[in-house]
RNA sequence: GGUGAGGUGGGUGAGAGGCUGAAACCACCAGUUUGCUAAACUGACGUACGGAGUCAAUCUGUACCGCGGGUUCGAAUCCCGCCCUCACCGCCA
């Protein structure tokens, strides 16, 4: 959520970047620092209130002790009215703070001031392109199709021990998983990341932490019975190591990635676009995370998504990085690139990673601060990015690669999956 | 699942109604000494939110000893509820 101390600096800025989104927030805003008035005038009448109280029991504590029991009854009977006030201040004094808190976090993140404006998807911005689109062979099939012609991916089977959603991996389809699970461990490794390998269960502590939680419940499996959530993403437990943290700056950046099976309910969702791999209620994905001081966190975006290009174009892949507009952003998100991957037997883009910079947003659900250089404590940057989630890329794999005879595999992948053709 | 013990600052750990935002030790930071390192010595050393301020330095108030409530003029300390951790037993990859 956005910090209040910003809303109260910088209003106008704050109404400026939320526009970005197609927002008008200027009565939130204002709202916002307002209330913020208010409330603090009230904290000041209550903390006096307390100091009172405070001096007084001090008082009646030596009175009792030096033996003058008459004089420290008579000052008792004057805490009374203090108490009265304190309660009274005290539930003003909260009430403003919920009235702030609820105005805060429901403002999604303000969009770095270089975002396209913009509501829709089409709004979006190309920002760079690579790969031919390849001339299939006639006849050339969906790899919804070719998973099943290959054997390499049962989703009746999955249909019938889990529902749809679940895909069952077989044979090469299944080292195939491996294969680019490896690759993208190592490749994320090479460029300095730590592996951890996470829990896939998260508390609600977590969920909220990261901003699944509240507002997105019903987007995580719940296990209602020791009120745990199947993980959405490893950035979820990833970041949420650093919940409560105070780091150095000389520890920045924090570069830390994992592999996870991540679990969606994809609640609404229908039709062909959610047809063979193009949407899954399991999937796998490696995420790279890393947390950075604020004025380095936009060169650390263009790093990762060098880093993520660089995968694709490794895996011999058509596809376009798209800066998206505000509109299109995520709630927590102050900057994202999305990675899309071309489909060409669907003929359509597929989202495959989205890179973004979450500035202070979650930092500050997090309490996750660094001591500065200059002794202060402030809020570190956060930012992800999907490096790689496997499910298109694997369709895009067999789309594009496919050939009358099999599917190619590129050759970066071959050390990985000990086959260089599927047939 | 059963039984027991326990949650105090970055860590270990004392405190058992007022003298405690909290001893001591360790770590960290600054300084002195030293050819370097080490050692020794000295000092500083929690977080959040307010107020004052030449908005920097600094001074000051409040809250925080797992979380929430209660008793009391006064709670880390007493009472109630919850959460978590550890140990042992049982079961088990």
């Amino acid at each position: 959520m956005i910090t209040l101390q910003y809303i109260r600096e910088n209003k106008d800025e704050a109404i400026e970047r939320l526009a970005i989104r197609g927002l008008d927030a200027t009565e939130t805003v204002n709202a916002i620092a307002a209330t913020d008035i208010e409330k603090r005038k009230k904290q000041t009448e209550l903390e006096s209130t307390l100091a009172e109280a405070n001096s007084l029991a001090k008082e009646i504590g030596n009175l009792f002790k030096s033996g003058k029991t008459d004089e420290a009854n008579a000052l008792k009977a004057k805490t009374a009215d203090l108490k009265e006030r304190e309660k009274v201040l005290q539930v003003e004094a909260d009430e403003l703070e919920a009235k702030i808190y609820d105005l805060l976090v429901s403002l999604p993140n303000t969009p770095a001031l270089f975002v396209p404006k913009g509501k829709t998807p089409e709004e979006n911005i190309t920002v760079f392109e690579h790969g031919e689109i390849p001339i299939l062979h006639e006849g050339a099939k969906p790899h919804w199709e070719l998973t099943t012609q290959y054997s390499l991916i049962d989703f009746e089977l999955g249909n019938k021990i889990t529902g749809a959603g679940f895909p069952v991996y077989t044979g090469k389809g299944a080292r195939l998983q491996r294969a680019l699970i490896n690759f993208f461990l190592d490749e994320a490794g090479a460029a300095g990341y730590t592996e951890f390998q996470m829990p896939l269960m998260v508390n609600a502590a977590s969920g909220f932490g990261t901003g699944q939680l509240p507002d997105k419940e019903g987007q995580m499996y719940h296990a209602t019975v020791d009120d745990l959530y199947l993980i959405p993403t490893a950035e979820v437990p990833i970041t949420n190591m650093f919940r409560d943290v105070i780091v150095k700056a000389d520890q920045f950046p924090i570069m830390s990635m994992g592999y996870t099976p991540c679990f969606r309910r994809e609640a609404g969702s229908y039709g062909a676009h959610v047809r063979g791999l193009n949407r899954l209620h399991q999937f796998d994905k490696v995420e790279i995370v890393q947390i950075q001081h604020p004025d380095k966190s936009y060169d650390t975006l263009e790093q990762m998504k060098e880093h993520v290009k660089g995968l694709l174009t490794k895996l011999e892949l058509p596809f376009r990085i798209l800066h998206l507009c505000g509109g299109d952003m995520g709630f927590a998100s102050a900057c994202t690139y999305d990675f899309e991957v071309y489909s060409t037997a669907q003929q359509r883009w597929l989202e495959c990673s989205s890179v973004s910079n979450f500035e202070t947003f979650q930092a500050n659900r997090l309490k996750l601060r660094f001591k500065d250089t200059d002794g202060k404590t402030k809020l570190a940057h956060t930012l992800n990015g999907s490096a790689l989630a496997l499910p298109r890329i694997v369709a895009a794999l067999l789309e594009n690669h496919q050939t009358p005879d099999g599917i190619k595999i590129p050759a970066a992948l071959v050390p990985y999956t000990g086959f260089d053709f599927i047939s």
